[in-house]
DNA sequence: CATGAATGAGACTTCATTCAT
DNA sequence: GATGAATGAAGTCTCATTCAT
């Protein structure tokens, strides 16, 4: 490697942690108050920086928003994907529901700013089908397909299924695990189980 | 009655038609781009009418949206009230999602424009979960408890499964009934048994 | 008298009664806030009548003010020719001051509601130096003319002194005799006669 | 000093003087009809520079008004500090008499956009009155008292006193001294002497 | 590449006045 | 004559973005 290329390698890496420490001080910003009352000026005092140089990284503050997008989208699906194989359904639904609430806690800050714009705005919700949810609900309804060609999940319409377990996870995140709220107190696990097991068994009591 | 008590009622009624009419062009005007996006300037021309009468019926932007709140707020609970009871479970909880679906669609831009401020601004996450969301989960969950105590349902936690249950529709609503949506295309009908086998059933086959 | 003039001259009379009722009320409402900041809707509700009726007595908020500039001119006018002749111009000029601090006091929220518009204006300004000012400073100075000529006051330009009297009476009526002032708790006589002490003798020591 | 510290210092004085342009532009606009008749396009325009730089400097229409009343506040208590003491009280008097009309021709435009807000506005009373004119009375009024003590000035109400005079230099100021007034044509110098006169002997002629 | 002052379109809201009832 | 709803011009202020330094 010339001398040159390690120079514009360094240079590269320098533009990207500045980069990240941008976007990482948005998130914040639009997490406080939500994209649209967030303000440049506010995100530039958070990153420390001046308000152009934003634009040095970013085409516009939209952008900062889709750049989020993205990066939650690749964190979404990497957890999924790196679930290991399991025995028992009620095993892996649980590691599945998990993983999930997983994320949207991990990045619900991020998850709030988003949703607004996946609601409103129609190239958001575009990406944010394309790119996050029709892969997840593409992964459950094939994992419900296969469990009813083996025998153990009952015969029923793969997609509508996994988008009803998919809202009901996601609803958790955005609306009821907020700071103070009584579900926080249950423990998760608790909260979980409850879910899988109605997921799995439904309502009605099982004939033994 | 006098004929001023008649004028003073006339004038009454044609106020709160007035008040009606704007209030519906602005929930058409905010289901096209959100509430933020929404100007009263575009509202007004939606109204047909200047955009100083505007304040003369609401004191101000976000006013229309609470108004807006509280109507849904108020059809959504008459909808559930007026449900007659009924023998089988199941046919009870068709009767539920089939009404909460219909009141979610029918209102459906006007839940759009509401849902982000729910989720970004506190005042309204407040009034709607106090005014929607929790007669909606309580009602439901007494319903469950009812029925387990019945024998008919499994013992589960009853508040977590009614949010589970409302967060499912919920997401139909909000993010794949659009239009255009491959879901259109397959009848209300059929979403809506499969949806309430799920709950009733879960995934699992049961034993004969 | 036929009947018909006298229905005519009743209805004469209720009108400008009702005039009057209306430009009381809005200069109780210019008092509170001045006249910029004062609303048409205030004087309405002020005054118990609708808007649209302030408009069918006088032609803009802008005529109110002037109506009731010319009230006040012909008011202080008439109280200044009231004035009885007195022996002693100590005894004058005690009972000229008194009387002007009578009608700036007796209308002080009128003089402040009206004074920034003299000072802003150029319309006004000439109303008010017409018809308040200029008679004002007319007639003192005439009487300081004639007792020049009489030999009892010094020699001076008449018109200039006439002006720094009523700017010192003015401004003790503009500024300090607010409300709460401590200039209040003195008696309004004990001011008077040392203002009178002032203008008579000046700050000078007199020989015996 | 470090080449920033210079950068740094360069801005700070750019800053300023820019400041001080919008200022001076909206100083002239407010002069030309007051206060609240004057629109931040207007300023922006007088500035040449556009409605949002304005606020790049001051954080509101009012706070303009604020900055320049200090300022006027300043500028009239540095000329009073600057007078040289005197042996003639004559002299003194006359020494201030100039003084104050001085000020207040010098910056007549910025007096008479503050006036109005003075009379009408408690907050800006309560600045004005604190400011600007408590520290005259109590100048003015603490050198009647030391005249008195020397034997010179007779005994009076010293704050009483003193407010009569600055009413009626100010009233001169704000109402008799505009362009084209007759009173512009004497030379001021001669109405300085009368009023001095007035002040020192007052109206009745005095014994050999 | 960083800066931050300048921009100016456009937002929400107020209010004097008009006019149909 | 009284009413008050409708008007719409105009006002202040915000903020994403640009660009000279």
């Amino acid at each position: 490697m010339s001398t040159q290329d390690k120079k514009a390698s360094k240079r590269q890496r320098l533009k990207e942690a500045r980069a990240a420490h941008i976007l990482a001080a948005a998130a914040r910003v639009f997490a406080r108050n939500g994209y649209q009352k967030a303000t440049t000026r506010e995100i530039a005092a958070e990153a420390g920086v001046a308000e152009g140089t934003i634009y040095n990284y970013f085409k516009s503050k939209r952008e900062l928003l889709f750049t989020m997008s993205s990066r939650l989208a690749m964190d979404s699906l990497r957890e999924v994907e790196a679930l290991p194989p399991m025995e028992s359904e009620r095993e892996y639904v649980t590691a599945l529901v998990t993983s999930r609430f997983e994320v949207v806690l991990k990045n619900i800050d991020l998850v709030r700013a988003l949703m607004p714009e996946v609601i409103v705005d129609d190239d958001f919700r575009q990406e944010y089908m394309d790119k996050v949810l029709a892969p997840a609900i593409n992964y459950l309804a094939g994992y419900i397909r296969s469990r009813t060609k083996a025998g153990t999940f009952r015969t029923v319409e793969p997609e509508i299924i996994a988008r009803a377990m998919i809202g009901a996870v996601m609803s958790f995140g955005l609306l009821w695990l907020q700071q103070g709220s009584e579900l926080h107190k249950r423990s998760r696990q608790e909260l979980v189980s409850e879910l899988v097991g109605f997921f799995l068994d439904g309502l009605r009591v099982r004939p033994v």
